[in-house]
DNA sequence: ACATGTTTCGAACGTGCATTAGATTTACGA
DNA sequence: TCGTAAATCTAATGCACGTTCGAAACATGT
């Protein structure tokens, strides 16, 4: 074997990034062993030489995507020091649950895309795992009130799902080469935390000039 | 004729309905025929007496869908007094969206669902519905902006993104039965106008009682 | 009761797909 | 160079599904 890679492993792992891809644009049902066989360069029957079954491809996709942002954000965590303030570990979270959706990572998109549509004995397999990322941001969200950083007055699952929405429904809209992720986390960060009323209730009287 | 109904559009109506539930629930390619016919008690070459095929099914369960949300929110503005303040124009309009998703409109949310993952053919059909949508949208918030109701230094472009992402994950976790709809609606719009971060930086001590 | 149009049935057809298994090629150590 | 294991190919199998179509059942006006 020349390197690390046998070339097992370079094929698994075409085969994998084109299974990704193909169930994250057409979903899992529409998505065909031929279109992903093609995508990898080989042919259909080949792939049973490294999965079991279409099922198991998607499970192994579903896995890897979510592993890739839990390992993310747990990470961001780890990196920011110990005296941070609870909003900027808010906002490297945010940044880094986007960035891994939308730099390139077919897997994480397909997962949060894909998941609710899948057969659902494979939806079972995978609960644990999304339990475990949603409780990695329960904690997150729960350390920052806690400290005072967020009104008390809020209801954090709800927050939770607000923020989880606006995140992941990003893979329906964005484009690269508009606005840059980090653009977007700041603007989402900013919105969040300041919300986007002005504080003085309305008083003066010159209203309407719209379309 | 009995009523105003022929018997057709009783059947029709099953039809959709039941192609609906099931899109909403599956995705298009994994629903099969069968299943929506048995769901509306018939036989599958029956449905062909009512649509020339599957994909004709699709659009109009889309159609409707779309139309449903776009009719209510409008109807919410129209309703709403024409001096009211814009965050009850927007706060209206919230509730509007989110009762449509989630009071029983398989429709709606089916479309929201599924579009990403439906045949190319068909999305194209469907495209200037949706930007209809968006488009009603951007005004409400944009004459909230131009009014004063809201921050001028934020894009409106990315608000209604991450509105319309937290509005329309709610068909992912939402669960009839806890948190009534209006209570949603109302905390989602007190975290936009507001946002969920303290004004003055870390002072008190306070408050503490979190879970 | 009959006739005519409407609606549903039931069986069949063709296609595309996941999956299998044996043959074939490729990679590589001895 | 040869032999063996790894990797891929190729053709076949069977099944599930969308779709078609003539027959049956149903409804309705006369």
């Amino acid at each position: 074997m020349t390197s690390e890679q046998s070339k097992s492993d370079i094929s698994r792992a075409r085969i994998l990034d084109a299974a990704a891809k193909t169930f994250r644009q057409k979903g899992y049902a529409a998505t065909t062993l031929i279109e992903i066989a093609r995508a990898a360069g080989m042919q259909a029957g080949s792939l049973y030489y490294h999965f079991g079954s279409k099922d198991e491809l998607l499970e192994e996709v579903l896995d890897i995507g979510m592993r890739r942002v839990h390992e993310a954000v747990e990470e961001s965590q780890k990196r920011l020091p110990t005296d941070s303030s609870h909003r900027d570990r808010i906002r490297v979270a945010v940044e880094a649950h986007l960035a891994t959706l939308l730099k390139h990572d077919d897997y994480t998109s397909a997962n949060i895309r894909i998941f609710g549509q899948v057969p659902e004995e494979v939806q079972l397999h995978h609960i644990r795992q999304r339990d475990a990322y949603a409780e990695l941001w329960r904690q997150i969200l729960s350390k920052a009130q806690k400290s005072g950083a967020l009104r008390s007055d809020i209801d954090l699952g709800l927050v939770r799902m607000l923020l989880m929405g606006a995140l992941n429904w990003s893979v329906e809209w964005y484009q690269p080469g508009r606005t840059p992720i980090q653009t977007i986390a700041d603007q989402m960060c900013l919105m969040l935390f300041n919300g986007i009323g002005i504080e003085e209730p309305a008083r003066s009287r010159e209203n309407e000039t719209v379309t």
